[in-house]
RNA sequence: GCCGGUAUAGCUCAGCUGGUAGAGCAACUGAUUUGUAAUCAGUGGGUCGGGGGUUCAAGUCCCUCUGCCGGCACCA
């Protein structure tokens, strides 16, 4: 038999036969290694004690202290421990996949009838009696036709589908855990008595296409997380909890930013708080972008047909634009019917996105090649008729405001152009506090229009640009639109989660369909590039994500109510009427608390408003004519002087832009 | 749009197998003038999401529509 070289982290190598498995190695370096290893990396690859290794390569042993490979091990056996619960409670349902997720794994299963979420109670029961009965988790390789036959004999259609899908030349393996089997790439664990029992809960049960695959049956996915122990798994479902508190959605109730309603599903009735939030925001990137040299304008919300189909949008968009159908007879309010006989009603869209009406703009009058770049920025009110079930707060929505701007310029300016826009958009979330963001660098799609000299020019300039700048990017190969490459660019937000804010397009298509032109150095008309981009995205969706960051506890130039001067006395009144009269003159949104309640109970009040400074006046302050100021979240007080507060509270609510 | 869940007072929620609705907080009224996260007492408040059906009787059972929640799909 031959031997092979296998090389240990350490640096060390050591001969051993072919075929040799993790496990024996793992015994021979060890007892004790032996029985705590539960798998190994073999050349990166994540590699089951059982399977054999044939060539020289780069070998480690993992226990269950290691992280990564134990938790992967741990949700994916557990995956295959429920999916055996499932079918032997149900034994008529059929089994598809079973990934493991970031915290835990998914199977889906295809059953007629409904799992409901009392049911869980029970698979979880018949997980436990498995992992209690330690049963051997076993692996062979079959070939193709037996695995295929394998699976026709037990009527599991999805696994003969899966091995269709499994490339010639890969290992089709198959796994036992007991004498319950499934097709799995592995690697697994030893025996189910390695899992956790304490650690792992199901989080429940919703729908999934079958490889996303919305022709096909739905299928029924039941989701569950996993740890390695009993306090990993409180800590993940306390971080839930934290997470369901700062959820935008509780918090804009709670401190009365906004609300929505079922006559207007996906669509913001902003209150005062939360207009204060927005129009703050407004007008500080209104100041930002003029700086950044853009021109702001604005366009029609409902517009005609005619212009969607010459922008392409009727064809392509309809499904998700607002159409208006008016009937312009109505104008005389009339009853004749020889009138009404000549009624022509007009078909309109309300603006899905404003790029069109800003190559109208662009259009008015003659371009010179000297007013290149030109940036027409609007605050653009867009209505989009988004899927039902993809409304989420205001962080997903029908009716929303973008910072949009289009750059009109020349093939030659995109570069420049987008390392200025990747700039604007850095100071911008630094300034909201983002300093961290993810760029995707999405590229050419199969489907495209344009030479593929023309996308290598204009796929390099925006590579270029990000480098110009320093930056880093992902990239997202054939994700571009049909018409040009992209940038988009992603915040994560305190929870984790990650969101698209920004954008920066290339389009030389819809300059081209609208017939936007410009006059050349040489006189002749050329064709401008139009660049879309936005920095927040939608005013709804940062400020949602603002919301969540912060959990409501906003910096204080954005915080809605920023102080509130609370009586501790009566006699107070007549002093803080002054103060609060001091602050507004200083352009501190301040507001009066004289109810007649004690100061604990306002303390508390505004403490859950997420009010960020609570001035309290009593006796003492009125004499001393000074403040006593208690910050949102901290116990201790500090006495300042009127005007020391006044100055103090003045300078924060200063927009970062202006300070 | 699809699968599942869900809808009771302003908010959070209770209401068992059908017998015409309750609590806490909030609101309002009164008393209390109070020193940093809930002062006390009293009062009012709900066609139980909309529509239809079964039944002597429906918040409760059935159908349907709508919204919301969790996923999937979508987000040129």
């Amino acid at each position: 038999m031959s031997q092979i070289s296998l090389t240990f982290p350490d640096g060390n190598a050591r001969e051993f036969p072919a075929g040799i498995t993790p496990a024996e190695v793992a015994q021979a370096i060890s007892t004790s290694l032996g029985k705590k290893a539960i798998s190994a990396s073999v050349d990166g690859a994540h590699w089951d004690l059982a399977w054999p290794i044939d060539t020289d390569a780069a070998i480690a042993i993992h226990t269950m202290q290691d992280d990564a490979p134990a938790l992967e091990l741990i949700r994916h056996d557990f995956a295959h421990v429920m999916a055996r619960a499932v079918q032997e409670i149900w034994p008529d349902t059929k089994v598809t996949i079973g990934p493991v997720t970031e915290k835990g794994w998914f199977y889906d299963f295809d059953r007629a009838e409904p799992f409901t979420p009392e049911d869980l109670g029970a698979i979880e029961a018949k997980m436990k009696e498995i992992v209690a009965a330690r049963d051997p988790v076993t692996t062979e390789v079959w070939d193709r036709d037996r695995a295929i036959a394998h699976y026709r004999d037990t009527n599991e259609p999805y696994k003969v589908e899966l091995i269709d899908r499994i490339p010639e030349g890969a290992p089709i393996r198959m796994y036992w855990h007991g004498d319950w089997q499934d097709l799995c790439r592995g690697p697994h664990l030893q025996h189910t008595g390695q899992l956790p029992a304490d650690a792992f809960k199901l989080m429940g049960v919703s729908g999934a296409y079958w490889f996303g695959d919305t022709s096909r049956p739905m299928l029924q996915r039941i989701q569950g997380v996993a740890f390695k122990n009993r306090n990993d798994l409180k800590a993940h479902l306390t971080f839930l909890e934290e997470a369901a508190k700062r959820d935008h959605r509780r918090l804009g109730r709670e401190m009365d930013l906004f609300h929505m309603q079922e006559e207007a599903p996906g669509q913001v009735f902003w209150h005062p708080n939360g207009w204060t939030i927005y129009t703050t925001l407004q007008d500080y990137m209104r100041r930002k972008q003029r700086a950044g040299g853009y021109q702001e304008i604005n366009t029609p919300q409902v517009v005609d047909r005619k212009l969607w189909e010459a922008s392409g949008h009727w064809e392509k968009y309809q499904h998700h634009m607002f159409i208006v159908e008016v009937d312009e007879s109505r104008d005389g309010e009339t009853d004749d019917a020889a009138v009404k006989d000549k009624a022509q009603t007009r078909i309109n869209a309300l603006k899905p996105m404003n790029c069109p009406c800003h190559v109208q703009v662009f259009n008015q009058g003659l371009k010179s090649y000297r007013d290149l770049p030109l940036r027409l920025a609007e605050f653009g009110s867009c209505a989009r008729f988004e899927p039902s079930g993809a409304l989420h707060g205001i962080m997903r929505v029908r009716g929303f405001t973008q910072d949009d701007a289009h750059i009109f310029c020349t093939e030659d300016q995109i570069q420049e152009e987008c390392a200025r826009f990747i700039e604007f958009l850095a100071g911008v979330y630094r300034e909201l506090g983002f300093p961290d963001f993810e760029i995707r660098f999405a590229t050419r799609p199969e489907k495209r229009v344009g030479s593929d000299e023309s996308w290598d020019h204009v796929e390099g300039a925006l590579e270029n640009a990000i480098k110009a700048v320093g930056r880093d990017y992902v990239l997202e190969p054939g994700d571009g639109a049909f018409y040009g490459p992209k940038l988009d660019f992603y915040l994560t937000d305190a929870i984790g989660r990650v969101w698209q804010c920004g954008t920066f397009q290339v389009d030389p298509n819809l300059p081209e369909r609208l017939g936007a032109s410009y006059v050349a150095p040489d006189g002749d008309k050329k064709r401008p590039f139009m660049l879309h981009r936005a920095a927040l995205g939608s005013f709804e969706r940062f400020i949602g994500i603002l919301i969540e960051e912060h959990s409501g506890k906003l910096p204080f130039w954005l915080a809605p109510r920023q102080v509130v001067v609370a009586s501790i006395v009566s006699e107070a009144d007549d002093y803080i009427h002054e103060i609060v009269a001091a602050l507004r003159a200083a352009g501190v949104r301040a507001e009066a608390d004289l109810r007649n309640e004690k100061i604990n109970y306002k303390v508390r009040e505004h403490s859950v408003g997420k009010v960020p400074a609570i001035l309290a006046i009593g006796h003492r302050e009125v004499e001393e004519r000074t403040v006593t100021l208690r910050r949102l979240g901290e116990k201790a007080t500090s006495v300042l002087s009127l005007d020391e507060a006044v100055a103090t509270l003045a300078r924060e609510a200063t927009p970062p832009d202006l300070l």
